[in-house]
DNA sequence: TGGGGTCCT
DNA sequence: AGGACCC
DNA sequence: TGGGGTCCT
DNA sequence: AGGACCC
């Protein structure tokens, strides 16, 4: 793993179990012989090693992942497309679909044309704006705020470490809400795209389950912990019209884990005497941080499950993997559902970032470089820089422009101080011209996404309100600059084309398509389909993108 | 400069003067075409850019730094060595020296072989351990604090921003103490290896100058600026024994400028009036971020001094430094003495790091590395990081590696995440020794310097007081781990040599130097003087280093 | 050419 | 992980 | 194969 | 500045 991820990993180890619960009998698991040895039954010993450290189980964790998100925002704006198979567009893809889309096959990150085939009658929206998903991301996080330490990952993700309020339930609960998982559930890999996804394969069925007699404490709070996420699912449905699934579990691992083996809608929790077996039979990449690099290095060891992994020494392991031996012990513990690293609340985003991408523009030396473009990406960041600004009284430091070509499949990104003048989008577009300038300078490639980011935040610094207005000439005499520049209308023009589809893209898909799109947006009428090279040098296509070249 | 330097430069522009003081009249200076022509007399006409920006002339900033620091520090530390020419040396170099010896010749950074040919009497003290240093320079640090906000710059220079101060002393004062920087002040940069440094050439003279009755108000505050250096400087004296030179002028650039021309153990003011002129016929290095590629770039577009510097406007400047208009502008901004970068508390060490450097030791594949060196330095570091710990209840997510080797000239680093474990130095060195292997591992070369570092600190996590204790077994079994370990004594001696010269230098030292040090410290006898093609071997010399590998 | 540090890329 | 710069 | 993000090196 | 990883 070379240590992605490792902020994360970094917490799980070494954080003793606090020590008032870990002293009360049965707290302690892991590194018991007898959890060596329950994980199987068809394969009768292996000699597993056991896990260096121990698993704290006096916490209660809920990861609470929005259902189909996307799709459900689409949906909740406009309530029309309710009960239809829905699928959420980015360009070419479906980013995802709703549950009725993913009933006739349509997957996450399914081409458009591969999903209107499996289900013609498939209701497309265009999500390349994701300020409606970023608002509603956020009122869920304020919701789940009220149960306990929140930690985001991605805009539809969260841990809730909801152990205090556990603590302070003190009539404990008589049942287990939603489900409990059985041995032997049968599981599966999500998609190829998508190998970490975990899915059961029987739908919910029970409501509650009553907590037996015998019941641990740790079980007692996780019982009180399925209560605490019917709660927050029911808020978060009854505030803002948002369904969830969730999984509890001791730790952040298990309950990510867990949660995926019920959806859309449900919950699940997992019981410490069954994580070990529950985890065994997992493919390594459903550990978070261990990824399409990490996964293939443990399979040179023979190390494909969990199970596998558990068999090997972290000194094996650090070896594979070529890194330290703190990544071979996160990595050895994860492979026994141990993880005892922190709910670690994020603050405010570390980069602030717009795209986008196109099927690819020639940038050749003397060749304006295309104003358009970056003009409306500045427009679009500088709106969002200001508002984050006004909220979190800050200003960005960096400004970064990535690109990536045809050419090379890896991107090359330049960055350079964020214009601090209240030039406002004026003076962001001219630096990340500089910067784009660089970066395809060294060789003239086609570029097919440019990125530009802010980052790099010093607090207490707010931006003079930057809005339009003209850059502040510094010199005196007038500029010798001489850049593409275009009347500054460009800028008054934020995020021109957001929610409506790219015509350029529109006209490469099956003509069906095309119609379909063309009923709800008024669209230039479409020329023949260009030859992907004929298009690229600028020379025949009137669209959005190539015409920068055409007129100059 | 690529942006070097910028955190502090990119605080420097763009904030606007005070609206309160800026308000009053005569308080914006900068961009006034009175200054644009009066800054020289052996030019009778250039046609600067003028500045882009205004100077804040509303605050008033201290630049405070200390004495021939090291050699202060040993002379407090042995009060015998007053009176007499000192150095604190740093294997083959004097690091610096006390006043007494520079006016014999000896500089800072200078060869010990050249130092002793220029004053045989030359007292050298070891100063490789910055232990001291550190604790005076945070007990300097505390007194200016009293100040006003300070931001330290190494251990022995401060910014200390009085404005409030200032502002708070209604009884204006009658005085300017110490000198003021009279017009023509004649001014040398100090030596090759810091042609940043800068130095009057005549000594200053002047207790005290009269407020003039016609004396602006900026020209009040800072006359009150120098009344509160002079009390700084006092209770740096009184209360620790430590002589400093303090600089006062309306930024951070011109504080530290004016502070370097009348020293030791003086101050001097400059007034607005003399800024622009100060600095015009200064090398273009002097500023704080130009470093030794910046000043060759703008060398290159015929620009040496601030006055060449103020003639090109911000694009010449960008195109030079390859750089961004922020860069430009703040190149272009300096060479007229404007700096409106704020002070800021940098609060606790980002870094904590330890190292050392040898002539040479050869490190191939199957010969064992020096588990001394490192161990030794991981004991130290763990030290260090222990305290830190305590201090500010953080610990440090990453531990680096650098190495130097002969061959390169450039240096090598690699990471990994910190040992978390109470492992103590035992843990540190094993990770140091990974690290040290993969960046030896590639090229088979003659390591000159290790350096090993903590950084990336997480707050709220203290190390469980890892002591010496032996790390805990992570794996059940004997540990296969076959590394060149030896007893846990070795980390029971932390910084066995330091405060005491290393056998190796002694060696290669003229034979005078040689007997000076054995009288002082009791050492083993020495061999001939090793050839450096022998000595990188391990075949000839005994000493501490290369005996490593004749035990193996 | 010591033994440290800062921040940017 | 490397670089430029600072004391 | 979108349009975002995190952290490490 | 590039990379691995996450949604
Ligand atoms: N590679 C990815 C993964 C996710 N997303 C976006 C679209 C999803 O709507 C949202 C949440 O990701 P999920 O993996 O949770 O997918 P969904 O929420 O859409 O579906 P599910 O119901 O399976 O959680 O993030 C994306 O744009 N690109
Ligand atoms: N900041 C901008 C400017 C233009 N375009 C796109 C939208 C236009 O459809 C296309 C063609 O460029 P034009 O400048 O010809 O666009 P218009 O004709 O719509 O605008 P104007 O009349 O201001 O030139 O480029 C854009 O996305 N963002
Ligand atoms: N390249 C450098 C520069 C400085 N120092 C250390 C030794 C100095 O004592 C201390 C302070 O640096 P100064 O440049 O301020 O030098 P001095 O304080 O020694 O002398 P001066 O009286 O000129 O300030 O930092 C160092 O180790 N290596
Ligand atoms: N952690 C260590 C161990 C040793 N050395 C140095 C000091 C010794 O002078 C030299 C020779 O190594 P030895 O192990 O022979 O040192 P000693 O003989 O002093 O220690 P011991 O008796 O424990 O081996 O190496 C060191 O700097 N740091
Ligand atoms: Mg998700
Ligand atoms: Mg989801
Ligand atoms: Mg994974
Ligand atoms: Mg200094
Ligand atoms: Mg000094
Ligand atoms: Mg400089
Ligand atoms: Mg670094
Ligand atoms: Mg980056």
């Amino acid at each position: 793993m070379t240590s992605a991820e490792s902020a994360d990993f970094r917490r799980r180890q070494h954080a003793e179990p606090s020590p008032a619960l870990a002293a009360a009998e049965g707290l302690l698991l892991g590194g018991s012989s007898s959890l060596a040895a329950c994980c199987d039954d068809d394969a009768s010993f292996f000699p597993s090693v056991e896990p260096s450290c121990t698993q704290d189980l006096s916490r209660v964790i809920l990861h609470v992942d929005l259902d189909c998100f996307y799709a459900q925002v689409e949906e909740l704006l406009d309530p029309k497309l309710k009960g239809q198979p829905l699928a959420v567009t980015q360009k070419y893809l479906c980013v995802t679909s709703n549950y009725e889309a993913r009933a006739l096959g349509v997957g996450k990150l399914m081409s458009i044309v591969e999903a209107k085939r499996k289900a013609p009658g498939l209701v497309l929206r265009c999500g390349e704006d994701l300020t409606r998903y970023r608002e509603f991301s956020a009122k869920a996080e304020k919701v789940l705020r009220g149960f306990g330490t929140v930690e985001r990952l991605g805009m539809d993700e969260f841990y809730v470490d909801c152990s205090r309020l556990v603590s302070n339930r003190t009539e404990g609960e008589a049942y287990f809400h939603g489900n409990v998982l059985e041995p032997g559930a049968e599981l599966r890999a999500d998609t190829a795209y998508r190998p970490q996804d975990l899915r059961g394969t029987k739908a919910g069925a029970e409501e509650t389950t009553l907590v037996g007699e015998g019941a641990s404490d740790v079980e007692r709070r996780l019982a009180a912990g399925t209560a605490i996420a019917a709660d927050a699912r029911r808020v978060l449905r009854d505030a803002h019209g948002l369904r969830a699934s969730c999984g509890i579990a001791v730790n952040k691992l298990l309950a990510k884990l867990i949660g995926g083996v019920h959806k859309p809608d449900d919950q699940t929790v997992l019981l410490p005497a069954r994580s070990a077996d529950f985890i065994a039979r997992l493919p390594v990449r459903v550990i978070k941080g261990v990824g399409a690099k990490t996964e293939s290095r443990l399979r040179a060891i023979g190390c494909e499950t969990c199970l596998e992994l558990r068999m090997r020494t972290e000194r094996e392991i650090a070896r594979a993997v070529g890194d330290s031996a703190e990544m071979a012990a996160f990595l050895h513990a994860c492979a026994w559902g141990i993880d005892n690293s922190p709910v670690v609340p994020k603050g405010p985003p570390k980069v602030v970032s717009v795209e986008d991408s196109f099927k690819g523009i020639a940038l050749e030396k003397g060749v304006p470089l295309p104003p358009a473009i970056l003009g409306r990406l500045s427009s679009h960041l500088v709106t969002r820089v200001d508002s984050d600004s006004a909220e979190h009284k800050r200003r960005p430091r960096t400004l970064t422009l990535t690109v990536r070509t045809r050419e090379e499949r890896s991107k090359r990104r330049f960055s350079s101080p964020y214009p601090s003048q209240a030039g406002g989008c004026i003076a962001v577009e001219e630096a990340a011209l500089d910067l784009l300038r660089k970066a395809v300078g060294r060789s003239a490639a086609e570029v097919t996404l440019i990125n530009i980011a802010a980052s790099n935040f010093e607090r207490g610094a707010p931006l003079a309100a930057s809005g339009f207005e003209p850059r502040r000439r510094r010199t005196a005499p007038p500029s010798p600059f001489k850049s593409a520049r275009r009347d500054q209308e460009a800028c008054k023009r934020p995020r021109a084309e957001i929610g409506v589809i790219d015509e350029e893209v529109l006209r490469a898909m099956p003509l069906e398509i095309q119609e379909e799109y063309s009923r709800a947006f008024t669209l230039p009428a479409a020329p023949k389909k260009p030859t992907s090279s004929a298009r690229g040098r600028g020379k025949s296509a009137t669209g959005t993108i190539t015409s920068f070249f055409a007129s100059k």
